[in-house]
DNA sequence: GCCTTACATGACCACGTGGTCATTGCTGGA
DNA sequence: TCCAGCAATGACCACGTGGTCATGTAAGGC
């Protein structure tokens, strides 16, 4: 800025009061101001400014379990338009459910003086972020609800998205219903292992431990599917709680042949559902309206909103296409 | 710091120092200044360090087209993956195909003082960001080569790609093979449609400019598939040059009831291009890997490598599912 | 021609931090 | 006892910017 002060023959003030458009810079001092500027390649230090203004970075983060998954770009793409009119950027980064790289990273954001966070948390309590929430850090918490902190959040009904899965196909005639899930220490995934129960509960069939099983990568569900298809009382229907199992699943129900003789609700958008034969019965949220409402809240908070946080369960919604409508079969006598 | 200063009854000078871990601070010192830190809840301001320092910031940007899209999620993926023990953070976008939104984007990027920028570019030409260029700003292209610019950057062999994908009808028979493609006015579309030419021309086969349809999006390509579909002389293949074509073509087929005789061939992964009846052909590139590699060559630049830019063309892989392998059938006469 | 008025401009400082170098206090050897 | 030598600490300034307020200058009214 001073190069280009000294370039246009005018004093440093001058040139900033080019630089953010104030009144009252004559045509020829902005124009030789402009044309320094120009020559000589300056770019405004948005840092400096914001140090010496005390204002917002105009920038907020997101942090969730993993990037490259469609529920998290989807997220990501909805907070962005959420926020882009104002200037304001997106930092993002994976978490991969560890607990110290989110306090690292939170860390690391805080410092960089980001004006919000919208967190999909990985700890099991967040009570480590109680100082800076105190003094005015915005915080949403999405997918998971906040744990001995109070901030908004925006969540969906998974207990009642994993009943109304589960009572599908009761109400379809199974009884044997394997659930593969999350690793139950995963909050949300307990939530839809609770939503599973409390249906097979309703309807007066015990819960049976064995046909639950925890599975966290798709490789791990596959091998899960295999090994209840290959037990001695193999379930007639599995409620995947999650997309990775429900791909999981489908993959091995049909490398078995099983397709179309055991029933299958996924939980989460599959964007091909309607594809496959037959098409994959899912509970689906709606993670664009997740985003856009979490950076609703995470930008009325910057705007000075006060009060109790807010809390936003959203609905889920069944969408029956197929896999989740067939009846239970007599099962087949294992092949030799 | 002044505050914690001061209650630890030190200079700033020794915050700073136990800040920053440098050497050469009694034992008693850091522990008062800790606990003072802790007290009042200091957090390190990294932006004034940055500028005090002169330093990087320890950011870098991804501009692509479109956040949600699988194939930029898995590119936002692995370029966190492979800067994250740097400390660095990476800021995202969208541009949705507008110049004026990455001219805007970049701009703020630069005076946010962002270490490098990995860019999908939607501009003809990237001349705007030679003098950042030349002033040492680190910029690496994917999917899509500089323009007026001499940048790194990282592409896939749409050509070739294309190229494959058609000849892979040709082989199984096909002469009349439609391409739905994006606008042709983006150079990636304009490689996958001229590898497409290329095949037709080679086995002797003349492009027929009726059977090339553009179509930006999913609902367009179905658009684009049934009118194909419904002409006078239909294709009996497709080839669909962009995942949301390849998910709108199968669709659009499987509602014609034609997704056995109509041959199709993708362009990028599909998550559940196996689990379709048949399954979908496609001609894939590694997203991960080219994030990887775009990755590694900013920080390379950053790390102060000199020389020339590099130009790195990563291999497409032709993956038969079934739906590219059915050969063409007698049409049958149009239902009345 | 003089004073008022309004506007254009620049000198000066602070934002939060870290590098430089001087100062302080203490240890150990002659 | 005296001083060299070293470790610990702080005073001071600069990083790039913008807010405050004083200064300069030209126009207009009498």
């Amino acid at each position: 800025m001073s190069d280009v002060a000294a370039l246009a023959g005018v004093s440093r003030k001058t040139v900033s009061r080019v630089v953010n458009r104030e009144a009252g810079v004559s045509e020829d001092l902005l124009r030789r101001v402009e044309r320094a500027s120009h020559q000589l390649g300056y770019r405004h230090n948005l840092a400096a400014s914001n140090l010496r203004r005390g204002q917002r970075t105009r920038s907020v983060a997101l942090l969730v379990q993993d990037l490259s998954n469609d529920y998290s770009a989807a997220l990501l793409r909805s907070i962005d338009d959420a926020v882009r009119d104002r200037g304001v950027v997106v930092l993002s980064a994976s978490l991969d459910e560890e607990e110290a790289r989110e306090r690292e990273l939170v860390a690391n954001l805080i410092s960089r003086r980001v004006d919000g966070l919208i967190l999909m948390p990985a700890t099991r309590s967040q009570q480590y972020l109680q100082a800076d929430v105190a003094a005015g850090f915005a915080v949403v918490m999405i997918d998971r609800p906040p744990s001995h902190l109070a901030t908004d959040f925006v969540v969906v009904d998974n207990v009642g998205g994993a009943r109304a899965a589960t009572a599908h196909l009761l109400a379809h005639g199974h009884t044997r219903i394997a659930l593969v899930s999350d690793d139950l220490t995963i909050l949300t995934a307990r939530h839809r292992a609770d939503g599973y129960a409390a249906a097979l509960t309703a309807a007066g069939v015990g819960v049976d431990p064995s046909l639950m099983r925890p599975a966290r990568t798709e490789q791990a569900a596959r091998h899960e599917v295999a090994s209840l298809l290959g037990s001695a009382d193999p379930p007639t229907a599995i409620f995947a709680a999650r997309n990775t199992a429900t791909v999981g699943a489908a993959i091995t129900l049909k490398e078995l042949g099983a397709q179309n003789t055991v029933a299958l609700v996924g939980f989460d958008e599959l964007r091909l559902a309607d594809l496959v034969d037959p098409g994959i019965t899912t509970v689906e949220q709606n993670p664009s309206q997740i985003g856009a409402e979490a950076a609703r809240l995470l930008l009325a908070r910057l705007d000075g909103s006060a009060g109790p946080p807010q809390g936003l369960v959203l609905p889920t919604r069944l969408r029956p296409r197929g896999s989740g409508e067939i009846r239970p079969s007599i099962p087949a006598p294992p092949v030799r």
